[in-house]
DNA sequence: CATGAATGAGTGTTCATTCAT
DNA sequence: CATGAATGAACACTCATTCAT
């Protein structure tokens, strides 16, 4: 799995697979192609990768690691929450205007199915999972963050919110519904970054049960 | 295109295409393996469809159809913003759980590119934009609801929310990622209606001007 | 093969067939087109012939009859053997211009093999050569052709010009060859008879033992 | 479009395809069956050729390419016209004779339609077309041959006589059809030169103006 | 008896995978 | 060791033929 090749050589067979696999998908990408993207004969695919799947793996891998790293950083340091949210919104911004091909990869990867691909994705999940969680649950013991919510729920919305931001500025199914949202000034980052913001701020500060109007809003518990 | 057909039958195969693509995708489902799902020969389908891509739009036109007329029932009526989400919630709760191949099939939909699938889909996305921003706009003429947020792209985090779920509820990749988050609660459909509303109508219902703690949580603007 | 049909019925299925095979061949016409042209369902063809096949040959059969009665009558008579010839060329031309789906059909048996089609137009071709075999024959006794000719071989190459005429005006190969000689005049259907016909009276009429410049063209015999 | 092949593997594919073809035609060969007569798989029909019609144009170009040679050197030389007749005929006899399947193949494309394999035939028919009619030209201005003549016409009978001629030695249908003409002497090909060398010297030299007895064959026009 | 829906073998074509060079 | 030609199973799609209604 990936024995013998300089890093560089890796690099760019990880990459053409990448391109490949987000443009067409697991089933639609000829192995053939990606080996020419790559400017290598099939048999090295073959020599370094058992076969299709363990390939697709291998790409994703070295894709979500790429992107993990991205959002280890900006979720990094003391800053509170939502400052650090900006960080990674900016960062997811950034990252996927630079990187389209990982996060439409990604993306495939969520439609794919097999085990062992579920299996690795979860790895990765299972690191921003933890990291929302434990951020929110700070939050709260610090008492910057409303008191009434389930840490691990509402992890799940902000990690919701990020990965659907992420397939509507990459992935051509998305990006055609955000356009139907935003029209022209879907690609006015600053003003997604900013309302995004809002709309969490809101969302984690406030604590429902002190608002009077509730039941205006909400028109009472449904029978 | 479906005629000659009982409505049985046509539900028939439209239900085991959606499956199959549920399953594996546009590309990997195979035609042959529809037909035998549905216990016919490959004829039959040809006999009714123009190709593949014909039968898939067919098979996705059907489930969005229902899904669709779920969700306007749920969304109807003059109730307020959150209840009506509340309504909305359940609802999809419920059908996630009828039918996961059918939301799993539009989740391969967004994978697979494609004009033609790509178009039909918009035409339901289109949909949906609009009730939701228009659900927003109300909301802020009423009074209901903040008014400093874009309702085009409150919308838009609404149903990213909300795909979400469902997705989260039958696709074999977000669910395993939904475990992540919940563990063992992670059937517990109320609590998520719970916390999800608690999300929504903070987020919605809160201005963030007049908070106070605003840069304890935002920690200001970055540089 | 044919019972229980009304001479109308049987035409018209027969007729759509001829059309049908004429212009996509044996394998190219499809049954289910053909019973639609023919406005029948498909049942009723298999009801009255065997087979595709068998159905083929009845489409042969009908059509070569009536080429054969066109011949037939235009070779009849006393008349000298150009004369006829004329009328043949004439009843051909004619035949063709009304009815180039038979021709075509015919055109189509040559290429398609299998002993039954071939058994089948080995009776009609016998009718034709057993018929210029004949006049030619005569002609001779009659003094009136040379008689320096194998009366077989010069009726083969009678019976040679004579298809190539038809295929020439109908077959769209055929067609576009014959453009290549004509150009624009391919249209000229009288010019074309009297050139013909010269080239014809010439062939049949001329001794060459007695012609003097006869080294000039032939050139002697080769080595 | 054939790159990496040996001349013999080429030659054996294109071999075995120009049986196939001349024994079912365009759309009766099966591109499996033509493979497992080359002694190859499928596979790499389709790595050298694009699909079935491309590979169909590769086999006639190959076909006619070598007839072709065959013609050219047996019409050249300043031998007069009916000298070449008799070389052509031989060639072309000689050609039947070993290469049956060639002369069958090219049968079928007059029957096969489609643009692409009319337009490369027309090519080929193209450069008969030009040399017979210069031929005759010439051996008009030389005055051997008769004057009264249109010379692409009597060059489109001349062609016509030799496509006959060829079909007839290897067409399954224009084989039996000689044999009704000829019987046991079919394959006597010395006497079918002499009878057919005959037939267009008479043809190409006797102007009929002058001939006296004119009426008695033709039996004056027709009314 | 006629219909035309259903069957399923057969076709062109692609592509993961192997292996001789 | 690298190459990329060769393999052949798999797929979309068609159509002669059958048979339930």
């Amino acid at each position: 799995m990936g024995r013998k090749l300089t890093e560089d050589q890796r690099e760019q067979i990880l990459e053409a697979g990448i391109e490949a696999f987000a443009e067409k998908g697991l089933h639609g990408a000829a192995m053939a192609d990606i080996a020419r993207r790559a400017g290598l004969s099939v048999g090295v695919l073959y020599k370094y990768y058992e076969n299709k799947e363990d390939f697709f793996r291998s790409c994703l891998r070295h894709s979500l690691t790429a992107l993990e790293a991205v959002l280890a950083e900006a979720a990094a340091g003391e800053a509170p929450l939502l400052h650090r949210a900006r960080r990674i919104i900016r960062s997811l911004q950034t990252y996927a205007g630079d990187h389209p091909s990982h996060i439409r990869m990604y993306h495939q990867l969520t439609a794919a199915g097999g085990d062992a691909a579920r299996q690795l994705a979860e790895e990765i999940e299972g690191v921003t999972a933890r990291l929302y969680t434990a951020f929110i649950a700070e939050g709260q013991a610090r008492g910057d963050l409303r008191r009434d919510m389930d840490p691990r729920l509402f992890a799940f919305f902000f990690d919701n919110l990020l990965m659907m931001l992420q397939f509507s500025y990459c992935c051509d199914y998305y990006r055609a519904r955000l356009a139907l949202y935003c029209g022209e000034d879907r690609e006015d980052l600053g003003r997604m970054e900013e309302e995004l913001l809002k709309f969490l701020e809101s969302a984690f500060t406030t604590e429902q049960a002190q608002i009077p109007h509730r039941n205006l809003v909400l028109g009472g518990t449904t029978p």
